[in-house]
DNA sequence: CGATAACTTGACACAGCTCAACCTGGGTGG
DNA sequence: CCACCCAGGTTGAGCTGTGTCAAGTTATCG
């Protein structure tokens, strides 16, 4: 394998105070690994063996109900780790994580954890910053499904989803990695048949534009008047 | 203030490491407070500057939107920290808290909080665990609110009310605490209406029996039933 | 013994689900 | 390279679970 890039890590938050010695440890411990658009790094309740630092692409956690149901829980853009099971407390990983478009990833075994985590100044504050970040999302995503119509949680979703990994394109802002109708209705605990709907009807009024597996918005702040009260 | 008693602590997971002398120094730096039943802790926002112990009652996590309605995040039971904004890299808390019930709790500046993590052997990990526990649980509410109606939720919900906190009591399993109607579909993303009219079907099959503030579970297994697939 | 918080119940409306039938673009294999 | 296949998408029709509105009853407390 290719030796890694110093420069991969050093502008990440989990790393950035390290010096060049350290993230050459840390990178020699790595590996690096590819994942198509779809496939799965791991599955719920499976033993936490690794953990993840996703470089390029974007993720996404999600729990398969014993019926089959998707459920989407969040998605981590690049830059960030996942999979980081053992930073609370956790044997087994807590969802299933899949690649929701091309994606690089490094991992390191779980082992290491507890000498990164006592060994790389910085590495814990930061990772226990990514669990309570997450945990504010998880906190959202509940007072959404509790209080808001459909209509205004999947908008709120799609302006989620521009801000975070939005590209900008002609014309607005476009959601940078493949995403169906089915994939909104598991983020939104409703059906891809009414969210195809809303984008339809969202269409006629020119607020977004969409082909297949793609959505771009071209006008967020409709959006916005759509997504019901503000956050307290 | 009467000085504290070491048995208080030595039982609890996040100090069941510690000698008697480690014990009353913790002890020594604690204030213990009351809190009448339906009074608040903290407030979503405001300055984390105190972490909590429960030590008697149920404590409440909540979240109130700008339209005025509560939802319901999670229940803390007698025993656990909370208040921990500091294990997730927060300054501020993440939600409301208040007392379910009459309620004593511990507290120490959160000043302390890097050295009780330091210096207490098991206390890091035991926290990072409560952590991990609160994370699975939101998870599972997200799940829920996706996928389940009212009704399995309201059963869920109730189900693990009597397993968390649960007095056995001539005919069944009691709720230890104070809940009303509104409480319940604040826990579970409904009003106040359909819950009561939840309640009113099962008593009249027998398989609760209420009165104001307070629930009794006589056939938990019949609410099993009605309370959608299982988890996968 | 009011006053008020908690609870109940009926009537009705409608958001969003289900069922069904049908398009369509893009990838692939012959 | 083109025809076919099918995942992904659309749209209609109808139904129903739950919310909303409304009116009332019953515990509990000061």
């Amino acid at each position: 394998m290719a030796k890694l890039d110093e420069s991969l890590l050093n502008r990440l938050p989990p790393f950035s105070l390290l010096d060049r010695k350290q993230i050459r440890e840390i990178l020699d411990l790595a590996t690096s690994q590819r994942f198509a658009e779809g496939a799965t790094v791991y599955h719920e309740e499976e033993e936490a063996t690794r953990f993840y630092l996703l470089l390029d692409g974007t993720v996404r956690a999600l729990h398969i109900t014993s019926e089959g149901e998707h459920v989407t829980a969040l998605h981590v853009p690049a830059g960030q780790l996942f999979g980081i099971a053992r930073a609370f407390g956790r044997s087994t990983y807590p969802a299933t994580v899949e690649a929701a478009a091309e994606v690089i990833a490094l991992w390191w075994p779980m082992d290491l954890w507890p000498q990164f985590v006592t060994r790389y100044e910085g590495f814990a504050t930061e990772t226990y910053r990514t669990v309570g970040q997450r945990l504010g999302e998880m906190q959202t995503r509940i007072v959404e499904l509790s209080v808001l119509h459909v209509e205004q949680r999947v908008a709120n979703t799609l302006l989620r989803l521009i801000d975070q990994t939005g590209r900008q394109a002609e014309g607005g802002t476009v959601i940078d990695f493949p995403i169906t109708r089915q994939d909104l209705s598991d983020m939104t605990g409703t059906t891809l048949h009414t969210v195809s709907r809303l984008l339809s009807a969202w269409e006629r009024q020119g607020i977004v534009e969409s082909r297949r597996k793609q959505i771009m918005v071209r006008q967020p702040n409709r959006l916005t008047a759509l997504s019901g009260p503000r956050p307290a």
